[in-house]
DNA sequence: GAGGCTATCGACAGAGTTGTCAATATTGGG
DNA sequence: CCCAATATTGACAACTCTGTCGATAGCCTC
């Protein structure tokens, strides 16, 4: 009876660009939280605010969702720590600054995550979404003009040695923000942000120490 | 025409005990290569050649399945990092052996990557599924006999490095089983078994060294 | 204000998943 | 040899997820 058929057909329009954008920000949270498998349509929409043939209509389809969203969050890293480089290049704090700027911000958005997600799913990612030949060079340079400076009272570094280095802090930084907590917990060391933050001074400690012995 | 009708109704009829088991061996093999989440009753089930409702029969629901699987995934670590840490014990190569008993083993079997995945679907895992404190214990008591052997040059080291020590060798050894590869061949250091092993030998010639420091 | 472009959506189809159930086949024991 | 116990299964139900399609409605231009 009635006659309100027409109520409320009001629908929010965006630019195409804005709903992209909004979209691949829902998706990435959840990229981030649960990984790349867990990405649904209908959630994702849902978070945003729209119906899920929203979301295929931007993007054709779920495969071409997550490609969209893993690319853009990869991009986001490189560029994070190519401005973290950048910075540190200037900076006093040299290597040292480097590790706990990319450690912190890694650790504190998550996306440190990423990086396992798509490695344990198989999901292929570009060679250079973490500027890692850049860091070696920085290290290794860095390295050899201190071990000039303080001549010569041991082997020269190898390059090999500032490589396997530069891995280590990636793997030890990026797992310890999964892995962290509960091993340090388990270890009798706490596993509050305090003992967190604890762990990655110590860890940066050692591994500058490597560098500069 | 052909009155064959009943031509081959022949099952294959196993004691309950070793279905549950070769169900379970399936279920891990699915659950170490693609995760708890892409454990599929159907896919198990054609895996092992019987019929889904029979994992059912089994194991109740699905659920139960990837919890029992879990259990007993993560008993068999527990059970082989104690074997390695009683048989180093009597080794002489002490801590040595145990690390490179420990990082092989989890690196070929594939079991390292259990961790990763439980830490980020958010599955619980028991407090002791690995026995971190027994390793802190040897690897702390080892250090002060050295340090005592060898005089008083230094500060003796502390409970809490021994700690971060060993924290750190459990992530560098099993991220390096899922980031490693990549990682290796994008830092210009290869990517084949011989850099991997050659890695963790630098890995575990670092963190003894730092022990024994 | 009219009209076109297109972002948005409701409804539906199709595939894949877990779970149920009654029927059946296999095996060990009497 | 027969029977009871139960491991096994095909058929089916309910649900979820992706993807399609025609219709609708908001925004910009003229």
């Amino acid at each position: 009876m009635t006659s309100k058929k027409r109520a409320r057909p009001t629908r929010r329009r965006r630019t195409a660009e804005d709903a992209r954008s909004a979209i691949l920000d829902a998706a990435e949270r959840r990229l981030i939280d649960a990984g790349p498998a867990s990405i649904r349509l209908q959630e994702v929409a849902a978070d945003v605010g729209v119906g899920h043939p929203t979301v295929l209509h931007h993007f054709g389809s779920r495969e071409a969702l997550v490609d969209a969203v893993v690319q853009r969050a990869l991009d986001n890293v490189h560029a994070q720590v190519l401005a973290a480089i950048t910075e540190s290049a200037t900076d006093e704090g040299g290597f040292a600054s480097l590790f706990e700027k990319v450690a912190q911000w890694l650790s504190d958005s998550g996306r440190g995550r990423l990086f396992y997600w798509l490695a344990l799913e198989g999901i292929e990612v570009p060679d250079d979404s973490i500027p890692l030949q850049q860091i070696v060079a920085a290290a290794h340079a860095q390295r050899l003009r201190r071990a000039e400076e303080r001549g010569c009272d041991g082997p020269r570094p190898t390059l090999e040695d500032t490589r396997y280095t530069v891995v280590l802090a990636v793997l030890a930084i990026t797992a310890q923000g999964i892995l962290g907590p509960r091993l340090l917990e388990r270890v009798g060391a706490g596993s509050d942000e305090r003992a967190r933050k604890r762990f990655r001074a110590w860890l940066g400690e050692l591994v500058l120490r490597h560098l500069d012995r």
